[in-house]
DNA sequence: CCTTTCATAGTCGCTTTGACCATAATTAAT
DNA sequence: ATTAATTATGGTCAAAGCGACTATGAAAGG
């Protein structure tokens, strides 16, 4: 990992940023840090970037070792430069942004083939707060580095790219067959507001069923506890 | 400048893409490179990141030296990682986005006190082209690095945030006295297209005006072939 | 059977926006 | 001096978008 820093040049990190939502909130996942500084603190899982490789690459390759997905969305989010944001030395990390569905993480937490954590996460006027299911409860402070700012940061990207891109789909658990409910409390997790359904809805197909991003299918939800939704699939990535 | 590169580390720059308009054009400057690589080829200026400043820092010292200007909008743009992009080494750029004003770039080009060269630029289907006064055309290839990519993101990035951010009022020549027609020059050399007139005033008015970000003042404007124009401030910034 | 829960359809009014048309106040040309 | 060209400014009209709200449909659970 992280070891034996010298002054000479500035390191450069890649720091991933994970997000998902599942139980209708908006989720992350941290490690907790073995080694100093911030022995104990929660962060961003990072690593260095290779001599070969681009930051897509090396955080193509630290999720492939802490997080086994494929095909997750990942975007470039903020690079932070701030000399003194690591107290080992001169440290800049180019921040990355991923989406994987609730799903797959359930699966890959369960089988405890990651050593992340999962946080739920909410901002709001308070600032940012996070909370892990054994009710450990944190603040964008209590966070390891800079990697506070680098969650709110990513958190605003996100709502800023929410209803203006297709961004939202990609939280989905199968984008081959969803309901729009499951699609309304990714915008409401991601938002951190209520929706209307019926205007999500209209929202939502005028702006992707028409152009055929979008469609229906024949299928119907099971297992629900109100009317079952119809089906939906969502066209609009393989161009 | 750029020297004596080990292989060691990888190095970490900033490149500036300053934009302005003038002309009714949108343009960026370059520099000419005197030495390898890429001789006497065009280039976003750049410097290595010092050890303790942050990008934004190395930024603004970067622009003291090549074009003395205050108070100019600086946002970061984007990191270009790629292992290849420089055949020197491992060199990783932090490109940041500047604008200035047409008026201040055209004094500090005639006093000569700037080593740049203002190139007129435009991005379409066919790609990017670039232009000086002298008739020189090139395209985003010709550029040196990958320096083609990040005027494309470059503009692109204005392109995105000109209708809903203020971010077009940052290349006023003097935002306490502007006319509308101005600005929507402003408008339209950024996003490359015409604009109705009664369209774009109502635009601006509404979601300026109504505020008070935007003010008529009692002044109107002097030479002018058409009607004269009543001029505006814009307060938004000063907060 | 009734209540709860969720899905879906539609209405109403307000705002935004694109495409126009019209007019006002200047300069440039004849 | 008149006319044409040019720019600024003020409107209209219809389509689209959107928030608030009402209503109805289809399932599960007591």
């Amino acid at each position: 990992m992280r070891t034996g820093l010298t002054n000479d040049q500035p390191q450069v990190t890649v720091d991933l940023l994970i997000m998902t939502v599942s139980g209708e909130r908006l989720r992350l996942l941290l490690s907790q840090r073995v080694n100093p500084p911030f022995t104990g603190q929660w962060a961003l899982p990072g690593r260095f970037i290779g001599l070969n490789e681009s930051a897509e690459e090396a955080a193509g390759r630290l999720l492939e070792e802490m997080l086994p997905v494929r095909n997750a969305f990942l975007e470039q989010l903020y690079t932070f430069t701030r000399a003194d944001r690591d107290p080992r030395g001169r440290v800049i990390s180019v921040a990355y942004l991923l989406i994987v569905s609730g799903r797959k993480l359930r699966t890959l937490l369960a089988e405890g083939k990651t050593p992340l954590r999962c946080f739920e996460v909410a901002l709001d006027e308070e600032g940012l707060r996070l909370a892990d299911e054994t009710g450990l409860a944190l603040s964008g402070e209590d966070l390891a580095f800079d990697h506070g700012r680098i969650v709110e940061t990513g958190i605003r990207r996100l709502r800023g790219k929410i209803d203006y891109t297709d961004i939202g789909f990609r939280f989905l658990e199968n984008p081959d067959e969803f309901s729009l409910g499951e699609l309304q409390i990714i915008y409401e997790a991601v938002q951190g507001t209520m929706l209307d359904s019926s205007n999500f809805r209209r929202f939502i197909l005028n702006r992707y069923e028409k152009d055929g991003r979008l469609s229906q299918t024949d299928q119907m939800e099971k297992r629900g506890r109100g009317r079952p939704a119809a089906l939906y699939r969502f066209n609009g990535w393989r161009s």
